[in-house]
Order: C-alpha cells, then sequence, then structure tokens
DNA sequence: TGACTATATCACTATATAGCTATATAGTGA
DNA sequence: TCACTATATAGCTATATAGTGATATAGTCA
C-alpha cells in the first residue's frame, strides 16, 4: 500500500459528503449563486433543522461558504470544482445507459 | 428544481461507492494492473468476503470488470476516469490543509 | 468421483446518519 | 425590555451498510 489508509479516508470522506441526494439538491439550487436558508428550504422541500445540518456539513467539508447577513445566513459555493466532479460522474452515467441501450436494443 | 432527484440519486450512488476507505483501498491497489481476490486481499489486508462484497459493488458502479481465469477471478480497473476524480479531491484537500497551515503558522 | 482451493453468498452485529420534533440561540424592531 | 423571525442544535427513530464467521458454489487435479 503506497497510500495511507488516512489519506484515503480523507478522500473517502469528501465523496461521502457528495454521495446524499439532498446535499446534492442543495449544491444544485446554490449553482445560480447565494442563497439564505430559507431559500434553501423552499428550492429543495427539505425540512428547516435537516436544511441546516446539510449546510453545516458541505461548509465543514469547504464546499459552501456561510455568510450571516442580518437576521438571515446566505450561503454560496466556495468550490466550483465539485460541479466538474459531477459532470465526470454524469457524462460517465450517460455513456453506461447508452451501453445498457444498445444491448438493449437487438431484443 | 431543474435536476431530477432521480438524476441526483445516480451521482450520489456513485459518489456513495467511492466513499469507503476500504473500497478505494482496493483501487488504489489495482491501480498497478489486474489482480485476483487473494491478491486484493493480501494487498489491503481485507477479509475475503468483505473484499468479494466491495468487489461486487465497485463491477456494479461499473468502476472495475470481472474476469474469471481458472480457479481465480481477476479484476481491474474499467474506468479510469475515477482516478481523475480522486485528484481532483486531493488537490482540494491539499490545497485546504495549506490555507490551515497558514492560519496555524503566525501562532 | 472425491479432495482441495478460490470466490461468492448468507445471516448477523455494530455503527453511522438522514430526517423529524422540540428547543435553543441570535438578530431586529416595537 | 418583549415579541417575532431566522437559523442552529439536541435527542430520537428508522434505515443502511461495513465487517465477520459460516456456508455455498465452482474450478482443478488426483
Amino acid at each position: 500500500m503506497q497510500i495511507s489508509p488516512d489519506a484515503l479516508a480523507q478522500v473517502a470522506d469528501y465523496f461521502k459528503v457528495l454521495s446524499e441526494v439532498s446535499r446534492l439538491q442543495v449544491l444544485c439550487c446554490l449553482k445560480s449563486g447565494s442563497k439564505n436558508v430559507s431559500d434553501i428550504m423552499a428550492a429543495t422541500g427539505l425540512g428547516q433543522a435537516n436544511v441546516s445540518k446539510h449546510l453545516k456539513i458541505l461548509t465543514q467539508a469547504g464546499i459552501l461558504s456561510r455568510k450571516p447577513s442580518g437576521v438571515s445566513v446566505y450561503y454560496e459555493i466556495a468550490d466550483p470544482m465539485i460541479f466538474e466532479l459531477c459532470e465526470l460522474v454524469c457524462d460517465r452515467l450517460s455513456i453506461s445507459l447508452e451501453a445498457k441501450q444498445q444491448l438493449l436494443n437487438p431484443l
């Protein structure tokens, strides 16, 4: 093993942050720009406590930044690299989907 | 929401496959080439049943390919794109680590 | 065929966490 | 100060899954 399990654990933790639908929903709705918690709740349909928890996780991972403004708190994408990650995965998923369709076509 | 939760679920599932240290260990030890299950067990230190389960998950995700050969089964990376993903994450992690060190330095 | 080895699967336990409700905290205006 | 709203946190339940030991399956050679 050339790479230590500790280093891999950090990578795994990062992927884990991105492995929940609710958090991807939050990221998608922030792609167009900064929003406060209420906006995010409305856009995603998630409960308030739940959104707050996910925002904390995303912020601690360095993916979002947190900007209190008066009584509300605005969140925005701090690391647009995540969209590169998502696009790579999306491309791969659509390619494998096409391959499956190719297999089904002759039937 | 422009992107359906179903589509996001597929992306989330893909990231989930990559969010476990044991599976990343398997991928790392296959980076240098095809190996059978026993080799992978030896390289990672994981138990046989556990390795087998992880190999199944990685194969079903389209990340590994499975090639039986006699009494043993060889697995290899089917989708090198995953290493691009890992490198993007690693770069980001090392950047944020440097930032933390910058904060600690003055103290 | 039977003995042996390699891999896969089953059944189980322990752990992690998403989502919920209730509560706490913080900012704003009367 | 108090009342009100926005956000965060605590405590809980239900679910998912990593890891393990036992067992099943499959290939090989005597």
